[in-house]
DNA sequence: CCATCGCATTGACATATGTCGATACGTAAG
DNA sequence: CTTACGTATCGACATATGTCAATGCGATGG
């Protein structure tokens, strides 16, 4: 199972060098907005820290049902920043390093 | 007139070394949703690019009326994105390079 | 085949957010 | 003082978002 993000390259410009046109701005604000959550960055940190989680593993340390973990871990594939894989009834998933370097760099880094 | 962020500062942890605890992620979601907007990433990008910018700037290039603009720098200037100067009935704005730094080290730079 | 397990989707709900017109506030100019 | 101007706040509205119970779907194991 692949989850394909439906936001575009953050790759051009950089955030304090020239005025974001339209189109680069909504595009980063997608990226940033699966961010902006307290829950979702505590599943990424999660994520992050053991190379590779299981969904099963993640309800309990968040605090949340099955269905909000789904959610979220939706959100993060979508964006770009989480990658699963399906083995057997469980889904595994890491973090892409360099998708998060992408959106660094599009603040500025 | 300086704003006060109410933010708590990011130094410390980075979202890609530990698992996040629950301040941490709500402090920085906080600053990730003041970035989160297309407009508001838009006036970042021009406030960044004139080194100072008066908020009566901002409503033609951003095609939004005064008072979305006035609550769009107050968003950035709450999250310390953005600093303000009082000068006669204008105000000026400036970004925050350091708390842009702060947000890029926080996803893990 | 049937039961079970892990995950996804749906529907509903409360809350948060972006937007603008109307209005209030402060400062500067006459 | 009065007027005009730039900015902030308020109220209202539509839309977006986080959450969970209920349910659907696929794969595994008996």
């Amino acid at each position: 199972m692949i989850e394909v993000g439906d936001e575009a390259a953050l790759c051009c410009p950089s955030l304090t060098s020239a005025p974001l046109d339209e189109g680069a701005a909504t595009s980063l604000s997608g990226v940033l907005g699966a961010l902006a959550d307290p829950v979702r960055l505590r599943l990424l940190s999660i994520v992050a820290s053991h190379q590779e989680v299981c969904s099963c593993d993640l309800e309990a340390p968040l605090g949340k049902s099955q269905p909000t973990i789904s959610h979220h871990t939706k959100v993060l594939a979508e964006a770009g920043l989480l990658v699963s894989e399906k083995r057997g009834r469980w889904v595994w998933w890491r973090v892409d390093e360099s998708r998060l370097a992408e959106v660094r760099r599009a603040l500025g880094g």
